[in-house]
DNA sequence: GATGAATGAGTTTTCATTCAT
DNA sequence: TATGAATGAAAACTCATTCAT
């Protein structure tokens, strides 16, 4: 019926809005710093209200999380798709996906990090933490699953594919860390997206460089000091 | 005399003693998480005990703070000031540095990380606010002078040096943010190192490649668009 | 009409199910840890719909203990009513009665146990404070005009009836708490008829002895230190 | 030293304070109704002060019947080692016992009556629970030793002792509860004493009687319909 | 008449901070 | 100087009750 519909979309958008609202406050001040009346107050909401949507301040925060993640994977994966890209195309394309991910939602990234960055995952609920970690794992391998083909076909040279994924995902968790910290100083914007693509940038030549393809011959022959981390 | 001096060292121990304690648990809890007594007892104090030495618990996560970035800012600096070497390897120097400072405080830099993600900042008391914010600065300054010197000297195409600077800065918090995450997953350690100076090595490559001239003489065809953040 | 009064059995029936519902949730946890949602979802209601029937938690659990004093009553009564009985006789019949009242309801009697132990009744309104009052006593009348009968008639000892009376009622809701203190420990099920038979059968056979007459004589002698209360 | 010792003095006095203070108030409105801000009051404490000495609210209600019920197990026990006394006289004893416990923490009592009367048991941490109802079972089996010799010893028929000892602890138990729901009629005092004296007698008398040995005389030929509790 | 949704008023509990000794 | 003890203020969370639909 029409009207258990409408019931239905209202409920949803009422825990986007707590979502949003979440996203907010948890940036600005962190899990504990955070407090769930703040949140509630946003959404324009009783905590109580809150409580109804979400079990405890835990399953808000990590849902939050998961929202994010996905939208960041799937948007890494479709470059990954994509046909008609060499990989250092594809390489520029994922600094535009990253970036996009960051202007959707430019709060909950720090969150992400933060949480990574502690013991949270821990204390989730373990079906909140699988997927949490799932999902970061995920979002990794897509990562590394382009520059993987980059090193088949010889355009990089052959080095672990997670150890250069891991590295152009440091340069945007980084930076995005650096400008929020920047931000404080003086009120700078739109500085995240030209350094992040002048890194990328540096970085393209420099794999691609005949420098790079001496330096890793070297390390060939004095054995490799660098074990890549098995994926999970 | 020496009775006065003999104090005065054994008080500042007892302070360097709170700011190990301090350092481990909040490395590991986050600032919120982390609470004043388990601070004291990690230290061995009663935590009225502590209040003798520190004002409160932002003023002792503030001097953490501080000493860890002034042990950064003299290494970077003394990098800058050491001769007979070209800036390639300055930059390399300057990821040893940074290494040696993430080894000898593996914790705390995740502590500067997470204060600078939050406006944790705003609520210090005015006069330890500036000398962080300094101090900050400082090191950033200093990583842009080794850059500054690289493009004058020819080595790296005419770019902003800062943005160079917070590129290098943020492969490394990006890193370690990234290990600290790993090491949720499985165990592996020592990763930080050998990615690190992979990353460094690629990115002194790209900066002094061919390629990397050319791209900066597109940009300034077109005019530039990335303009670079103003130290404060 | 044959609409109005489908309508008005309709509501009562729903009336006994909220009651019905009440009781298991009550005795279970009771008052305080009972919540007005557990007890609506028991009797497949939502807890707005409960507040129709009743006006809030204190009336729903005070209604409970009116219908359960009520049928106390009745039986205890019908025991007084009943003809050709010697005293002895309808002691043994009583305990008979509150054993099916036990039967009829065994929740609900340490409802009325825990009621009575606490200053619950205080915060009834007091319309139903009165009611609830005026049937507790009216339970214990009925009780005592046994013993009073048998008093009059030379089968017991000239003892005041009431507390006689109030002594058979502790026998009887000491034994119902202890029943389901031990049903905690081993589930041993259909303890509490026998034993109170017994009782019933120890007392009267004490009370009917030629010592109690002795023991009674004794006190009458020296004073009595007991005085009886007042039925209310 | 004797600061030491003081300081460790003041804190069990403290203790027992807050005890005190947390009998009468969960007397009055039981577990879920107390509210621990009412107790601290009552202790002229605050909140806070309170969970320095009680881990939280059931810590300290499981403390409080221990207390309780390690006070009536030394009594109850005491009264068995006695010597020179006849079982009868060892009934009228455990009497006194029962009533000097009351009178010693009238209120304490019906804690434990609503704790063995509810599932809070099962809520209890492991532990504690298991001591709660350790002390209940040496309670009743102290008991049931008392009647055991006076079967033993021909006193009693040959009833299963711990089905009398039930009857004894169910009198007072229900005249504890009678009690307290008189005194909120009038307020009568000490009613409890001569009540349970006389119902003592009463029993004491019906069980020596001759008709009671006809009546177990009467149930052997018949087969048993009483099987008794076993004691855990 | 029935109910989903909302919330105000509490509840337990924690913790940074103070202070008498 | 050091600390055990105390607490105000606030946090997460609960629940009886209301009300628009």
């Amino acid at each position: 019926m029409g009207l258990a519909e409408r019931r239905a979309r209202e409920k949803r958008q009422r825990r986007e809005d707590i979502l949003d609202a979440a996203k907010k406050i948890f940036s600005a001040k962190g899990f504990h710093g955070a407090t769930v009346e703040e949140i509630a107050g946003e959404a324009e909401l009783s905590p109580a209200t809150l409580y109804l949507y979400f079990a405890n301040k835990w399953e808000l925060y990590a849902s939050l999380n998961l929202r994010m993640l996905e939208f960041l994977c799937e948007r890494i994966e479709r470059v990954d798709r994509e046909d008609g890209l060499d990989p250092l195309q594809k390489v520029r394309q994922m600094a535009e996906a990253m970036y996009d991910v960051y202007c959707f939602d430019p709060d909950i990234l720090t969150n992400v990090l933060r949480m990574q960055a502690s013991p949270y995952l821990e204390q989730l609920p373990d079906k909140m933490r699988d997927q949490v970690n799932a999902k970061v794992a995920q979002a990794l391998r897509a990562f590394a699953k382009i520059f993987q083909k980059g090193v088949e076909q010889g355009y990089f040279p052959d080095f672990p594919p997670m150890a250069l994924s891991d590295i152009i995902w440091s340069v945007f968790t980084g930076l995005v860390l650096l400008e929020r910290s920047k931000n404080l100083f003086d009120s700078q914007k739109d500085y995240l997206k030209p350094t992040l693509f002048l890194a990328i940038e540096i970085m393209a030549q420099g794999m691609s460089s005949q420098g790079m393809r001496d330096y890793t011959q070297g390390l060939a022959d004095h054995g490799p000091e660098h074990s890549p981390p098995k994926a999970t």
